[in-house]
DNA sequence: GCCTTTTATGGTAGCGCTGTCATAAATCTT
DNA sequence: AAGATTTATGACAGCGCTACCATAAAAGGC
């Protein structure tokens, strides 16, 4: 006689049986109340409801995802959780999916393709949904299992180029871009950048690139830039533009790869007392809230995060299968004049 | 015969069984070498490696979580994304469990009990290996749940309670009580309280008490208060403060439930031309990087998130099996003196 | 009333993996 | 050298659920 096996378990862990016997139906039955799937007859599905209740039964997904080949988890990759951006696109596909079984599972890469990559085999193996992640880059390999699982893929932030199935965001290339016209437009002909170290960073390479090529189409070009040792924060941003101005004076606008940073430009002028924007213009990226409540607001383009991971989120839900033609949703941008250029 | 049943999978998933017919060895011991558990010859794990190499094997962990009875999951229950305060606590529950086999799982809360037992029960569905979430108040059942269940937990912020079994934070009563007793011995004697609306965040409360009883101890009390009818912003802040000072235009200092309303305190006086400090004395609460980027720097705490997270995540894995004494955690705060109180 | 369709339910066989026990070979004791 | 221990491997059942098929009863069509 075969022993029984449940040493590793809690003995009062009902199961769907349990909840089959006590309301007099087969397991399948009592499997079709709990996934609300199926023709059931309402007096069945109330007692089967009245069993879960009295056992306070709770399913077992890791059964059913192994038996139905597939999970109700989203795996959601993102490059970092160190300023409100991610997490805003985070808020956003949580909000699509409550309500839903859904459940987002979710990594940190760094920015680094080769961490993207290990990631996300490991949650591969729990045979997601869907899979969301940041950009259209990825390594070879990560490419590969994106294009060849049986889960729908949302790329997002990014549409300048070829997603896997869905992408969703906004062209980085073009607010950059935008912002030089802009500022040239308003008169600033003598242009510094103050980047950050994170050099995969592909949405602030875009947009400096986009910027660039505007300075280029007016004959101008970027007096200045510095690389700030480190990562972005506003301290950076702050320290980067004392750097800037000590060894260019002549600078009469500084464009930073967000607000942080141009928040920190801010603060630099505000110690040196330097009149932002009629001396130096400072111009950001992302329209954070924060720089929007300043007395002086900032000068930015608001990148639409939140929408940015709601809209994915919902049209990934649309439709289990990917579907022939892939999706472009550009969200867009908004400049936002501010006052500070 | 019975008939296949792979119409639901890819026809080229790989299985252990896949692998292990290919390094010539029994599943077991194929699974002992993923696993990386047990004792397993050199020789062996080398051809079951390059099996798995060769196949793009990716275990199913559903498979696994089932025949074990755990997972690798670890479910994180934040109250909320919309300030950086619950996404560096995140950061340092993720950097804790980078290079380890646990997988966070995250679910918004929205400060409300309620969701936090449904996003809980729906959870424990995957038999988790340990749960993480916010504060000491939970439903009932959602107590119930967490003390009979076979995993860990943690609960984070806060540790003026009585944890199910691990606590990592600090005292939010403290923390206020030392606020007020730090802003009266600077000389500070009308207080004014811009408080936002969510009046489930417990820890915001706990602050408010104990600085009442600062205050109450020292002979004071609040002289005013507002309550902006909005979630908390630097707007927010911004204009509760406008609110309070047309009411109660001699406050000497008003205190902010975080830093983020109360830097919208000071560009509120930043645009009134108030002298931060010398008339009004501003405090917040968190010591964000950008309040301490400032030209005058924020007078807050610093409380310590990714630290909480981090050492929360840490303490979690040092055991599989919940030990018999509670632990908590106190990682303490400082006050910051800042240049606005 | 006979046939087709729809509605409601159940039997059975796995899904892919790991716990448990068993076994054989290698190594260590005394 | 005989026994005790450690190391390396395998057979097998079953974790809890759902896909697949089958069946029976009820409803609809002409």
């Amino acid at each position: 006689m075969p022993r029984k096996r449940n040493a590793h378990r809690s003995p009062d862990m009902p199961t769907l049986a349990d909840v089959a016997r006590l309301a007099g139906v087969s397991e399948i039955t009592a499997s079709r109340v709990v996934r609300v799937q199926g023709p059931i007859a309402d007096s069945t599905r109330a007692r089967v409801l009245t069993a879960i209740a009295e056992l306070g039964y709770i399913p077992n997904r890791a059964a059913g995802s192994l038996a139905s080949a597939g999970s109700t988890l989203m795996s959601v990759l993102l490059p970092s959780l160190s300023n409100i951006v991610f997490p805003d696109v985070l808020r956003g596909i949580h909000t699509a999916l409550t309500e839903t079984a859904f459940q987002p599972v979710i990594g940190v890469t760094d920015y680094d393709p080769l961490i993207e990559e290990r990631i996300l085999v490991s949650f591969l193996a729990w045979q997601p949904a869907a899979v969301i992640l940041a950009g259209l880059h990825h390594t070879p390999t990560a490419r590969r299992h994106l294009e060849h699982g049986r889960f729908r893929v949302a790329e997002l932030m990014d549409i300048d180029g070829e997603p896997v199935d869905i992408a969703v965001g906004m062209s980085h290339r073009q607010a950059g871009y935008e912002t030089g016209k802009h500022l040239i437009q308003r008169g600033y002909r003598r242009f510094g950048y103050a980047r950050h170290n994170v050099t995969t960073d592909d949405r602030a390479s875009a947009r400096y690139e986009g910027l660039c090529s505007a300075l280029q189409e007016a004959g101008l070009s970027l007096v200045a830039e510095h690389c700030y040792p480190d990562a972005s924060s506003t301290r950076a941003g702050r320290d980067a533009l004392a750097i800037l101005l000590a060894a260019h004076p002549d600078l009469d606008v500084v464009v930073f790869p967000n607000d942080d940073m141009a928040m920190g430009g801010i603060f630099h002028c505000m110690h040196a007392g330097i009149a932002v924007k009629e001396k130096l213009g400072i111009f950001g990226f992302n329209g954070l809230d924060i720089g929007q409540a300043m007395p002086m607001p900032l000068s930015t383009i608001l990148s639409k995060r939140f929408l940015i991971g709601k809209t994915a989120a919902e049209k990934l839900l649309e439709s289990r299968e990917r579907p022939a033609e892939k999706t472009i949703i550009n969200t867009g941008f908004d400049i936002i004049e501010g006052a500070t250029a």
